[in-house]
RNA sequence: GGGCCACUAGCUCAGCUGGUUAGAGCACAGUCCUGAUAAGACUGGGGUCUGUGGUUCGAAUCCACAGUGGCCCA
């Protein structure tokens, strides 16, 4: 006996119950320890940050790194997987900063830089009971009790180790970067933090500045008066920085002969600025303005400024003083044709590009504003912030014939979040990893990685590394992994420690409290002395990119290599798969990347889902300024948790943004999930009734055609699921799923109802029924990695229920494999015809309206081929059944088709016809009736709460001609409604009553429980 | 400003390397079936496959440009 199932069903309930089975048995861990002997399969957990609650998208991530960590598991692999937690950053920072009402560094200084630490390291964790129980209730199986955390002392010791590896090989260095930088609170902003504060509508100056030509140039340009290049700028202070132009190698530019000089610019802007009483005189080409020289506006050796110049290795070195500077033209692909002059003023103080630019050009480095903003130097305007030094600077200009025009523009400008500032670009020193010597590594790597979808490898990510620039990875922060790096105060030397002991060991080591901790500020007290003069060693400031940390993960979490080294080098240094969002491709993606590539010369992970955004159901982002976030505990709650999974896996591809629609999920839940269920209460019904045991080993191949049909429908999903998993694909692997349980439900299921309803327990019966439990626990075992808890439910009451010794969850047992031999195209051919001929013959009845309860004499098939003939008459009794006729004939299709006469009803479509005799006999009349008879009875009885095996006995009272179809299909009626008597006369105390009428007569039907 | 992705019925999505009359589900209307079914069947309405060019005997499919939306970066 298996446990009796309702058609009804609580999911979220249900779902309860076996979290609990799960934990009592210790499900997880004994799946994870059972496959020991198994091929490793290794999977990095990226880390999230749980000082918030865990959102939808989080859910979606976790769902799908499950699903195929749960198929490798039944696949044999041993694949133990640890959580893991992301503790530092800015965003803890900021959140504390708020909730102190702070506004800057400054006073997070004068605050106490332990006090401050410490309640950073409180706020992390503050969400982590609702991450893990969301976690453990949608089935996502991960060791959260071992989980790693980017803040522990291993953690960060690791990290430390990673840094020295790469300082021994000379990648890490001090350089200048371009960040957006807020004047006002004395802080770089991250991009995040930027992105917060731009604003529309912004209005700037808009000015067209003229830099004089100056030497002979080989490529023929005028000497009888002076040639100035025009460029153009909404950032006039940036200009005493400028040290080149630069030019688009591709774009055609234009000499302008005016009455007092000439002008260079692009030849197709020329047109949108127009200047005045200037006319074309020659066209130049990109290419060979590359290397013109002109005068600066301001020579910063007059103005008490220092000059700089890149040198090869990205440093910066101070130049001597030079009365006759000259700088050059260069060539940019950022130098658009969009607006301006086609002539980029290059400021590398100021401006990403033009540092970059500086870099590769090895140009001079002009700055002459300081970190408050304010201009520095003796210039004219010195002392001004930099805003309210642009008109003076644009007067000055004018004065000396340099400006040809300044107008206003309106354009979008970013403003500190915190006070409104207007941000700076600005060039810092800080420390770089210089991943451009691993450039040619990261890029091979990519290849070698498969990424879900394809196109984000040469794509976004690829992109990415192509414009590859080097890391800057320090934060002049106080929430982070510190840098382990010291400074000599006597000679200015550094050293990289890379691990705690090496620190301890090292001579005149003073300063590090127990108990441990490596946060600041415990840290920047330890001091030691100098290896080379013995001065005493400080450390520097700033830490880490928490990115950094993530990027460290798949050895930090194990504290490589001070512990686990044997673990990390020989089974998981190499990921075979992650899965996480998007906006992860200049995150974690490429954290991993780098930090592997960088230390091992190889790839972190070799397959990578690459998720999508989750947005709401109109397509906008979920934000809680909104007030459009779905609260995934709720949908939990009140659909389950398999549903959810299920939605999330087959409503859309992951690689598409998601709208998600609680409608939508609603609706799977009803048309896929509840369907199965009812196909599995459906078996477990007839099955308890006809005490029906499921076979020990294999059993008979069955002959009836429906039952070799299914099965071999069945064993092409076994195949197709496997493929679509292989290949990370568990949107197609689950819509292929969901169209086979369709074919199940409405095909096979309900084709076969008469089979497992008959009386009798014949071979035909039993095939029925080794065939239905064979689909329904291969399901079980498919669906498993997709829905955990589901797939447990049948499990349990149609496997372990039967066998003794089955393994104690389906989480134990093996991913189905395909039994080729039982896959016949055949099969499928013929069941698609006979499902096609019977909606047709459907049609056909509603085009006569007729109904499917009154039987016809005979079924015309149009049919085009001779094999098309053998499947109809290999499937006849299905279609005979299913379209209540007594008998099919076959004909051509035009033949069929011509029937459409009086008598017929004939319905065409592109290879077949079929038609219906739409004569009504007496006696089909009668067999009608008797059908119409036991509907009735049928709802009478479940009206009244009948078991379904209940026998009754059967009263009616009506009209002559109806109570002669009665009995003359006595039989039937008795096997369709188990009537043990039927009695022509009603007595008082039936259970139901029910009078109705039927074809223009009354008829009184009752029926009473038989004892 | 640059890059990536998407655009097929009112909504959500299939439609493989080009090949009959472009499909499914939901929703809507009517009818039917059903002692597994909250399900299902049939019929109907609903499409310039975002647009414009091009390649081709033939384009939803390939190419180019444009539009709209989303994301990333600046």
């Amino acid at each position: 006996m298996f446990n009796p199932v309702g058609s009804r069903v609580s999911f979220p309930q249900m779902e309860e119950k076996t979290l609990a089975y799960w934990k009592e048995k210790d499900i997880f861990k004994r799946s994870v320890d059972g496959r020991k002997d198994g091929t490793r399969f290794t999977f990095y957990e990226g880390p999230p940050f749980a000082n918030g609650n865990p959102g939808i998208h989080h859910v979606l991530a976790r769902v799908f790194k499950d699903i195929i960590v749960r198929y490798k598991v039944m696949k044999g692999y041993y694949v133990p997987r640890i959580a893991g937690w992301d503790t530092h950053g800015l965003p803890v920072e900021l959140e504390i900063e708020k909730q102190l009402g702070f506004s800057g560094k400054d006073q997070i200084e004068k605050y106490g830089v332990e006090e401050f630490n410490k309640r950073c390291r409180e706020s992390v964790f503050k969400y982590l009971k609702e991450w893990n129980s969301l976690t453990e209730r949608i089935g996502y199986w991960v060791d959260l009790e071992h989980a790693y955390k980017t803040m522990d002392n291993s953690y960060i010791e690791s990290v430390w180790w990673a840094l020295k590896q790469m300082w021994d090989k000379g990648y890490v260095y001090q350089g200048y970067k371009v960040t957006p930088h807020c004047p006002r609170c004395g802080t770089s902003l991250s991009s995040h933090e930027v992105a917060q504060g731009y604003k529309d509508d912004t209005e700037d100056p808009s000015v067209y500045i003229k830099f004089k030509v100056t030497g002979k140039s080989s490529i023929g340009l005028p000497d009888d008066k002076p040639v100035y290049l025009l460029a153009w700028t909404t950032t006039p202070w940036t200009l005493p920085g400028n040290t080149a132009l630069a030019v688009a190698l591709d774009a055609e530019y234009v000499l302008l002969q005016g009455d007092n000089d000439y002008l260079i610019m692009a030849a197709r802007l020329a047109g949108v600025v127009k200047p005045e009483g200037y006319k074309e005189t020659k066209k130049l080409g990109g290419k060979e303005m590359v290397g013109l020289e002109y005068e600066p506006l301001f020579n910063p050796h007059e103005f008490g400024v220092e000059r700089l110049q890149f040198q090869e290795n990205g440093a910066l070195q101070v130049q001597k003083p030079e009365k006759n500077l000259t700088y050059q033209v260069i060539s940019g692909d950022f130098v658009t044709m969009e607006d301006g002059t086609g002539i980029v003023h290059i400021a590398p103080a100021f401006g990403e590009d033009d540092h970059e630019a500086g870099k590769k050009w090895k140009l001079d480095f002009v700055q002459q504003v300081d970190l408050q903003g304010k201009i520095t130097g003796n210039y004219a305007f010195a002392g001004k912030f930099v805003k309210a030094a642009d008109p003076l600077i644009i007067e000055d200009l004018k004065a000396r014939n340099l400006l040809l025009k300044s107008e206003k523009v309106r354009h979008t400008y970013p403003f500190c979040w915190r006070c409104d500032a207007p941000l700076l670009y600005y060039a810092k020193q800080t420390w770089y990893i210089r991943t451009t010597a691993v450039k040619g590594a990261l890029i091979s790597g990519n290849e070698e990685i498969n990424w879900y979808p394809e196109h984000i490898k040469h794509g976004r990510f690829g992109d990415w590394l192509k414009n590859n620039i080097d890391w800057a990875f320090a934060r002049e922060r106080y929430w982070g992994s510190p840098l382990p790096i010291w400074r000599c105060e006597k000679c200015g030397g550094f050293e990289c420690v890379g691990s705690v002991d090496e620190l301890k060991n090292k001579p005149g080591f003073n300063g590090l409290k127990e108990p441990l901790d490596l946060h600041r500020p415990y840290l920047d007290d330890v001091t030691f002395n100098c290896g080379k003069c013995g001065g005493k060693m400080q450390r520097t400031p700033e830490v880490m990119d928490c990115w950094f940390d993530s990027g460290s993960m798949p050895f930090a979490q194990l504290h490589y290599p001070m512990e686990n080294k044997e673990l990390f080098d020989k089974e998981v240094k190499q990921a075979d798969f992650i899965c996480e969002a998007i906006d992860q491709t200049r995150g974690w993606f490429y954290s991993l990347h780098a930090v592997s590539t960088l230390l091992f010369n190889r790839t972190a992970f070799k397959n990578c889902i690459c998720l999508e955004l989750v947005q709401d159901a109109q397509g906008k982002k979920m934000s809680k300024s909104r007030g459009n976030i779905v609260d995934p505990v709720k949908i939990v709650a009140q659909y389950g948790a398999d549903a959810l999974r299920w939605y999330l896996y087959t409503a859309s591809a992951p690689s598409n943004p998601r709208q998600f629609d609680e409608k939508k999920l609603s609706e799977t839940s009803r048309s896929f999930i509840s369907t199965l269920w009812n196909v599995y209460s459906f078996f477990i019904m007839y099955a308890n009734i006809d005490k029906y045991t499921p076979p020990q080993g294999t059993f008979p191949a069955p002959e009836a055609e429906l039952d070799r049909w299914i099965l071999s429908e069945l064993n092409q999903l076994v195949t197709d699921v496997n493929a679509a998993l292989d290949s990370y694909n568990p949107t197609e692997a689950g819509r292929k799923i969901e169209s086979f349980v369709d074919g199940l439900s409405n095909w096979y299921v309900r084709r076969s109802r008469r089979r497992f309803w008959k009386s009798e327990n014949d071979a035909d019966k039993l095939s029925g029924y080794n065939t239905l439990y064979t689909c329904l626990v291969t399901l079980s075992k498919l669906m498993a990695p997709f829905t955990p808890f589901l797939a447990e439910e049948l499990y349990q009451n149609l496997v372990k229920s039967a066998y003794q010794d089955a393994p104690e969850s389906v989480h134990l047992t093996d991913f189905p494999m395909p039994d080729e031999s039982k896959i016949n195209k055949q099969l499928a051919d013929d069941n698609r015809l006979a499902m096609k001929v019977c909606s047709m013959g459907r049609a056909a009845r509603s085009k006569a309206n007729i109904k499917v309860r009154q039987p016809l004499e005979t079924l015309y098939i149009g049919v085009s081929s001779d094999w098309e003939k053998q499947a109809m008459e290999r499937l006849n009794p299905l279609v005979l059944e299913e379209l209540n006729v007594k008998g099919i004939e076959y004909e051509t299709v035009e033949r069929v088709a011509a029937l459409d006469m009086s008598g017929f009803a004939t319905v065409k479509e592109a290879n077949n016809s079929v038609a219906i005799s739409t004569e009504i006999t007496m006696e089909l009349e009668a067999e009608g009736f008797a059908r119409e008879i036991v509907h009735r009875v049928q709802t009478m009885r479940r009206n009244a709460g009948y078991e379904i095996a209940d026998h009754i006995i059967l009263y009616y009272d009506g009209a002559a001609h109806l109570v002669q179809s009665i009995s003359a299909f006595s039989d039937y009626i008795r096997q369709e409604t188990l009537a043990v008597n039927i009695e022509d006369e009603i007595p008082e105390d039936v259970d139901a009553q029910e009078s109705f009428r039927l074809a223009g007569a009354s008829i009184t039907l009752g029926v009473k429980k038989a004892k």
